[in-house]
RNA sequence: CGGGGCGUAGCGCAGCCUGGUAGCGCACCUGGUUCGGGACCAGGGAGUCGGAGGUUCGAAUCCUCUCGCCCCGACCA
């Protein structure tokens, strides 16, 4: 094949040139985001801002089906709040934006500045998170164990100073949903982690399409203050791995903390039990590369801002009036149908742009479906259907009176098809390595100058020992992601999770495999 | 925050080495021919060349500083 009759793609460069550039070229082609002028922080355009709601109401539905109440705590806590959590202090100090002033004024050219007489007598932080306020309202709230279990949930914006951003994946100000929970006893407190780390799981399997792997973190990756943490973890196209939510049993680090005390039935003074978990904006970040390809964005139907584009196919003015009334009453009876648990959405895109333009605009915002429309099938009773997880080419005419059916069909299909994928690009690149020289092996590139993708998930045994997990990381800067609870589909009875085996790095006696990756 | 790269029209880029006040493709606007389709022809609009200093008769081009973005690393959702 001759250089210029490869495929031609929309997206350029396609995924194998340059994933990162890739990645970025799709958030824009397909309208999600963009640069703001404040470094570090993003514009959410419209289209990646629906993705976003989608995602916010399907998981807030899932918090309330949980018994978890929405609330709102403040951007600001004070520094004295921050400083109560000794190794939370450690793990956020030094990505903080701090507020020191209340006032602006002239300053001498011209412009503004801090008014010096405005000064804060105690500095406010920009949460980068909400453990300690929300900690303070707690223990104001909670008396008895009656008051006991809190659930509570916040949806909101948080800052983290971070040096290296990348759009939706790792911003300064990022939205997310923090949820926070007290409870009486560890058995309670543990057994809520647990089950908001399988609501997160869940969700990323039936929304999002993208298949995860939940369990604890090693001590190493644990978030600051938690007594431990779980994760679902999930592998992008370029087979690294992405953490998508994390749940954090608190034990009673932040109660003392905070002060959250309650009187037992056995009329003691204890300390609570306290949860938290997120997730982020960084979902949208983990939707483009777990299903996008060299065309732009694909979007599970499942979360698609809207699940059809029709498009009028027009041919002289006589007839336009005629094509639209067709098009109103197939999206009358389109937007009449209910699809995982909302009404389908039907956008008609009646902008007076080049047909072929209009089409790749919507290939690359990963519209799941497309309708054409034009005179031909308002004569003959029917609608050009396209599909985005086929060819921008692949399209077939279907009748009329099977059409709505077909759509919901379709959708469904292209929702389960999606998470095929996924798993199946999953297991394709998960590989049980129990020696040291095929794991470095796997994880260096072979092409040093400009590293093809590689690598994937490293199922090996490991005794456990953080030196031997600092190891790794040193030379190939690859982490344990995730210690698996139990065994992953598709990957093949070779690589059992369950058994006993040796430390890929140091031999020792190891009882099961953990998963190793390169990482987001 | 360390190393590297890059900032020229909405997007992608050339020009910079060898200073003489900007060019290409796509997008955009107008007219026409096309038209189940990322079309073609003709005409047109759009850039204080990231910002600030400096060198020079003259700076996108040379020097200094600064801001931002991207990649790699350290850190992290």
């Amino acid at each position: 094949m001759a250089k210029n009759d490869a495929p031609k793609t929309a997206i350029t460069p396609t995924r194998n040139d340059d994933y990162a550039e890739w990645y970025q070229q799709v958030v824009r082609a397909a309208d999600l985001a963009e640069q703001s002028p404040v470094r570090g922080c993003m514009v959410i355009k419209p289209w990646g801002y629906a993705i976003w709601e989608n995602i916010q109401r399907s998981l807030d539905l899932m918090f309330k089906a949980t018994g978890h109440k929405n609330a709102y705590f403040p951007l600001f806590i004070p520094k004295s709040f921050l400083e109560k959590e000794a190794q939370h202090v450690e793990g956020f100090a030094k990505e903080c934006a701090v507020v020191t002033h209340h006032r602006l004024i002239a300053g001498p050219d011209g412009g503004l500045i801090p008014d010096p007489a405005a000064k804060l007598e105690e500095p406010l932080i920009v949460r980068p998170t909400s453990e300690t306020i929300i900690g303070a309202a707690f223990a104001q709230w909670v008396q008895s164990y009656r008051d006991l279990p809190l659930l509570i949930n916040q949806w909101a914006n948080v800052v983290r100073w971070e040096l290296r951003t990348r759009l939706f994946l790792r911003t300064t100000e990022f939205l997310w949903q923090e949820g926070h929970t007290a409870h009486a006893t560890e058995a309670e407190a543990r057994e809520e982690t647990r089950k908001m780390l399988e609501v997160y799981a869940t969700f990323a399997e039936d929304y999002m399409a993208m298949p995860v792997i939940k369990g604890p973190k090693t001590a190493g990756e644990r978030f600051p203050g938690a007594v431990d943490t779980y994760a679902i973890e999930a592998m992008m196209q370029d087979r690294k791995a992405l953490q998508a939510g994390t749940s954090h049993f608190l034990g009673q680090n932040f109660a003392k903390a905070s002060g959250i005390e309650f009187q037992s039935k056995e009329e003691k003074k204890e300390f609570a039990w306290t949860t938290s978990w997120g997730v982020s904006t960084r979902l949208v970040g983990a939707l483009i590369m777990s299903h996008s390809d060299d065309d732009g964005l694909v979007l599970p139907p499942r979360l698609a801002p809207a699940h059809v584009v029709i498009l009028p196919i027009f041919r002289g003015d006589d007839t336009r009036g005629k094509i639209l009334e067709y098009i109103d009453a197939l999206k009358k009876e389109l937007c009449d149908q209910r699809i995982f648990d909302r009404n389908v959405e039907v956008e008609v895109d009646l902008r007076d742009v080049r047909g072929g333009d209009k089409q790749w605009e919507w290939i690359k915002k990963g519209i799941p479906l497309r309708i054409e429309v034009g005179l031909r099938d308002v004569e003959s009773g029917a609608a050009m259907l396209a599909r985005r997880d086929r060819a921008p080419k692949d399209k077939a005419s279907v009748p009329r009176g099977e059409l709505v059916a077909k759509v919901v069909e379709t959708l469904r299909d292209m929702q389960a098809g999606l998470l095929e994928k996924a798993l199946a690009n999953r297991a394709a690149n998960t590989r049980a390595i129990d020696d040291r020289a095929a794991f470095d092996a796997f994880f260096t590139a072979k092409n040093a100058d400009k590293p093809e993708i590689h690598g994937g998930f490293a199922l090996s045994h490991w005794c456990g020992d953080g030196a031997c997990e600092t190891a790794i990381k040193d030379a190939l800067r690859v982490t344990i992601r995730v210690i698996p609870e139990g065994e992953i589909p598709g990957v093949g009875a070779s690589a059992t999770v369950f058994e006993q085996g040796a430390c890929v790095v140091c031999g020792k006696p190891s009882a099961q495999r953990v998963v190793f990756a390169k990482s987001y």
